[in-house]
DNA sequence: CGGCTGTACTG
DNA sequence: CAGTAC
DNA sequence: GCCG
DNA sequence: CGATG
DNA sequence: CATCG
């Protein structure tokens, strides 16, 4: 036993307000009766240590419940580091400003964290798994991985054990007889609260959010964000996909597939699944292998092991063939033809665009986007949306030299094309009202002479409008494309480079962050203070955090910048 | 079983 | 408001 | 579809 | 008819 | 667009 003997085994857990303004309240620490402890004597290290995120949470509690103590810091009474996936060796002795860990137990190889490689010769302690153990992970789900990497040896000079708390979930069965700290009857509620309380303040690192008092940046409390995708850096250049690129290549038809059918949500899961699988060093055989990686589940998991085995899936060729599949997608891609109005012209018989430019009932944006079908459906090279930006700028520029054009978009991603033209305008000190005034009353009509716009198909015309959507053509060129002109004042600029530079799984994951924090993004700024109805989730615009500077917003919600060309996840 | 980003414009 | 787009 |  | 959702 | 005052 460390000299410094463990802290009351109720190194309790500080409450958190549970979202959506539920009824939720304090999580309850309950040890398990004594002779149950696995974990006594222990001493836990997360990585990261804090407790914000909601699944490192419950294996801290379970941790706590089954005798360990959760050290806020690392010292050298640590008996055991539990790293979260997505994070390996190398990151955790940087953060810990560590050269090696001392005395590390290298014999449980099953969870041994990534990246950690065990010196040659370790002389080790064989650690088969007590029976013990092993019988409390099956009740631990969230634990588990922990669990059965208990080592005997806790002396003073207690070995280190990297465990990994990465593998993903188990196979199946709901843990029985976990216990649920909802459904035990609170007793001595008030005692739990004030030691609750008291190990908040106890544990600096677990409260997150923004305050910091003085002293050293926050800058090293990073956490339960490793979960979003922003904190991925991630190029999508890198030509070779790794060891799973047939595999990749089948998933993404399948979300494209799924994108098509706007299924929005199953595409979600696929894009989510891609993007775990390409970060895999190995080859992904086997649906149990596939199983272990965060974001993949059962039935992509199955899927995985039917394309390692077959080269190719089945349920994806027969979705390529099914016409009324192709109608839809077809008439889906017009411009103001969403899955509803496809589903509408295909149940009145139409199959075929022409079909719908004859008999169908059309909006204006429609016709339109029929007239321009494949213009609008196709890419803009990189030089061609410089040239419309050009134009625009020089128009501007002429009006009010003050104007400020930037081109948004993959554009600013560094892609080599584009699906459309979004430009961004703004003009330092100027209100809204006055860049509106000036686009919608004079850069528009102006560019529309000129025939460089040729179409409207969304103005602004709400008081606070800040958007006009259209379609653009070079002089010399009957190719018409899309162009987005978003109208912002200097005070939101940041916010909107940041939405408009996208991409949209990235906008999607600094939002739900923000979401996770308390606060709000959108294109004007970052919020907080974001109040969210009682039972609903209504919400209170809160308070402007910043929207004028990019970087200062991934400071503010603690994500490491990332220049526009690492922002595809 | 419910959440999964948050907003602006059209009709 | 639902639908659509970003 | 995945996750908590 | 304009306002509203 | 549908609905409302």
């Amino acid at each position: 036993m460390p000299p410094s003997s463990a802290p009351p085994a109720s190194s309790a857990i500080p409450m958190i307000k549970n979202k959506k303004g539920k009824g939720k309240q304090v999580v309850e620490i309950k040890l398990v009766p004594e002779d149950q402890r696995i974990f006594q004597g222990l001493h836990f290290y997360f990585f990261p240590n804090s407790d914000t995120h909601p699944g490192r949470r419950q294996r801290i509690i379970k941790a706590i419940e089954y005798g360990a103590s959760w050290q806020d810091k690392f010292n050298d009474t640590v008996t055991h580091i539990i790293v979260d996936r997505d994070y390996d060796f190398e990151q955790l002795l940087k953060y810990l400003k560590l050269k090696e860990l001392p005395l590390v137990d290298t014999s449980t190889i099953e969870f041994r964290v990534k990246g950690y490689e065990p010196p040659a010769s370790s002389a080790t302690i064989a650690q088969p798994i007590p029976s013990q153990a092993s019988e409390v992970s099956l009740q631990l789900k969230p634990v588990k991985r922990k669990a059965v990497v208990l080592s005997s040896q806790v002396t003073s000079e207690a070995s280190l054990n990297l465990v990994s708390s990465s593998a993903a979930s188990l196979s199946n069965s709901p843990a029985p007889g976990v216990p649920d700290p909802q459904q035990v009857p609170n007793k001595d509620e008030d005692e739990l609260d004030t030691a609750i309380r008291q190990a908040k303040e106890s544990h600096p690192l677990a409260s997150d959010d923004e305050d910091d008092v003085e002293g050293h940046k926050r800058r090293k409390t990073n956490n339960w964000q490793d979960k979003f995708q922003c904190m991925h850096k991630h190029t999508g250049k890198s030509g070779d996909q790794g060891p799973n690129a047939h595999t990749l290549v089948v998933l993404q038809e399948l979300a494209d597939h799924y994108d098509q059918i706007r299924d929005q949500w199953r595409c979600k899961s696929y894009r989510q699944a891609i993007s775990a699988l390409r970060k895999q060093t190995i080859k992904i055989s086997t649906k149990e292998a596939a199983m272990r990686v965060y974001g993949i589940g059962s039935s992509i998991a199955e899927k995985i092991e039917e394309i390692v085995r077959t080269t190719h899936l089945r349920k994806l060729d027969f979705a390529k063939l099914d016409e009324r599949q192709q109608i839809l997608n077809r008439f889906m891609k017009i411009y103001g033809v969403g899955l509803h109005a496809a589903e509408n012209f295909a149940s009145a018989g139409y199959k075929t665009i022409d079909d719908l430019l004859q008999k169908a009932e059309l909006t204006d944006n429609q016709r339109i986007g029929i007239d321009h079908y494949d213009d609008f459906n196709s890419r803009v090279p990189r030089a061609e949306v410089e040239k419309h930006a050009g134009i625009v700028k020089k128009a501007l520029k002429g009006l009010d030299k003050n104007y400020i054009v930037n081109t948004m978009g993959s554009y600013r991603r560094g892609a080599q094309d584009s699906g459309d033209i979004d430009l961004l305008i703004t003009k330092p000190g100027a209100s809204i009202d006055e860049i509106r005034t000036t686009v919608m009353d004079r850069l528009v009509p102006l560019l529309t002479k000129h025939k460089f716009l040729v179409a409207a198909l969304a103005q602004t015309s709400q008081a606070d409008g800040t958007k006009w959507h259209g379609a653009s053509c070079l002089p010399d060129s009957s190719t018409w494309r899309r162009i987005d002109l978003l109208l912002v004042p200097e005070e939101e600029l940041g916010a909107a480079l940041l939405y408009f530079t996208g991409n949209d799984i990235f906008n999607r994951s600094m939002r739900l962050l923000a979401s996770k924090k308390g606060m709000r993004l959108n294109q004007r700024g970052l919020y907080k203070d974001v109040l969210r109805d009682y039972g609903r989730e209504k919400l209170s615009e809160g308070t402007l955090v910043e929207g004028k500077d990019e970087r200062k917003i991934f400071e503010a919600l603690d994500v490491p910048w990332r220049p526009p060309e690492h922002r595809i996840c």
